[in-house]
DNA sequence: CCTCCACTGGAAACCTAGGCTC
DNA sequence: GAGCCTAGGTTTCCAGTGGAGG
């Protein structure tokens, strides 16, 4: 049904698609109204006001778990302060990075610099090179700038925090009376413990927690976004009101409420069915799981599907050594040179991380301690993402 | 209570790619 | 263009460890 190219095309075509505007449904969506963070939007403002008079706000700290509305509220302030510095002609620049999307102190730092117009090559430079490529481009200019590093909590637990500290540190030598005011976001509420003493007296100047949202906000907030995004009377209750409660399931995550309608809607209307159903909401939930399971995989290097492939083909579970000894045969019939057992339990920790795998270290006694390495995603997605590597699909048996 | 397995995971050394300086 | 420097990934080295079996 759904599949006919012609319906396809005939549902557009007559208005007989289920959306008004997907786009509401978007993780980049930045509605008018935010709800439930009022508190929390005031206090950013009066934080970062100063910068309209042109001296410099505190650092600011967002804590709260993914999907607590941490993002949309510093993106929701910093677009209105946008707004009224091109209304009063201030050089001010508003950055944002995602520390674990640019995944490394450099990359942070790459990104920031390409935003500010600085030239920073992807590689070569020193950290302070970089550093002061960025802080010579902003003294130049007289530039004022806000800097979000959103999921600073990543960028701090893998490496440490003297990208923050440089960050803070005033250089008045480069900048002259230019400044970075930094707005850094946290997924983890115990972020602090792991700044050094020094960064948090600078850094830890404002905070603003974000609490989980409950069922009942949830819902109100899926329902603002439903009359935006759907057709009237298309979405039915009972689905709005299955989104917000699997999704408080998962502490309280916005994100993944507005994600379950989306795509629910989207398989709705594939099926060119006019409602979107509580059946289409479960069928949604399984169809995110099995997304995120096979861009995990799809998106690993060779070594760590190797490792996963290995994984993937046992049924039952396996420790460190005879992962090991199996990925290592495999090396050896295809050519590649085997990594060391060290860079192999590394890899494993990191499947588990990425929670393809579960792999929690088990004490056997007198047969030793070792990781017990089982699979946990959807072994389908997993290896529909593992043929699809070249290397991969000759060995697979 | 002690042993001893099969690792774990921290730390440092090493390697490579790529820009920088002269 | 040679030689230097850095970041990031990997290897090397190794002290440390939870608990079944003695």
């Amino acid at each position: 049904m759904g599949n006919d190219i012609d319906t396809i095309f005939d549902h557009i075509l007559t208005g007989k698609s289920l959306f008004i505007d997907r786009d509401v449904l978007r993780n980049e969506y930045i509605p008018d109204h935010i709800l439930f963070r009022d508190d929390q939007i005031s206090q950013l403002a009066q934080i970062l006001a100063p910068v309209l008079m042109r001296s410099k706000p505190s650092n600011v700290f967002l804590y709260g778990k993914t999907g607590t509305g941490k993002t949309v509220v510093a993106r929701y302030v910093l677009k209105k302060l946008a707004e009224r510095t091109a209304q009063h002609e201030l050089n001010i620049e508003f950055v944002y990075t995602n520390t674990r999307i640019a995944s490394t102190p450099y990359h942070v730092l790459f990104e920031v610099g390409s935003q500010l117009g600085a030239q920073i090559p992807f590689t070569g430079l020193s950290m302070s090179g970089a550093m002061r490529r960025i802080f010579e481009r902003i003294g130049a200019s007289g530039t004022n700038i806000v800097l979000v590093l959103d999921e600073v909590d990543y960028l701090v637990k893998n490496f440490d925090d003297d990208l923050l500290y440089d960050l803070t540190r005033p250089n008045a030598d480069i900048v002259g009376s230019s400044f970075i005011s930094l707005v850094g976001i946290s997924n983890d509420l115990k972020f602090k413990e792991y700044l050094d003493p020094r960064v948090l007296s600078s850094l830890g100047e404002e905070e603003l927690v974000f609490p989980p949202y409950m069922v009942g906000e949830l819902e109100a907030i899926l329902s603002d976004r439903v009359r935006l995004a759907f057709r009237p009377n298309v979405v039915a209750d009972t689905a709005v009101k299955l989104c917000a409660s699997l999704a408080a399931m998962e502490h309280g995550d916005a994100r993944r409420a507005v994600d379950l309608l989306r795509v629910a809607g989207e398989l709705a209307e594939r099926e060119g069915s006019d409602q979107v159903t509580t059946d289409h909401v479960m069928k949604a939930a399984r169809s995110i799981e099995r997304d995120r399971v096979y861009e995990a995989a799809r998106s690993l290097p060779l070594h760590a599907k190797l490792v996963l492939a290995v994984v993937t083909s046992s049924n039952n579970e396996l420790n460190t050594g005879q992962v090991y000894s199996r990925y290592a045969e495999i090396c050896k019939t295809s050519g590649l040179t085997p990594l060391t057992q060290r860079r192999v339990s590394s890899i494993i920790s990191e499947l588990d991380v990425l929670g393809l795998v579960n792999a929690p270290v088990i004490s056997s006694g007198r047969f030793g301690r070792s990781k017990k390495i089982k699979l946990v995603a959807s072994k389908d997605s997993v290896i529909k993402a593992l043929r699809e590597d070249d290397v991969l699909t000759s060995l697979l048996s």
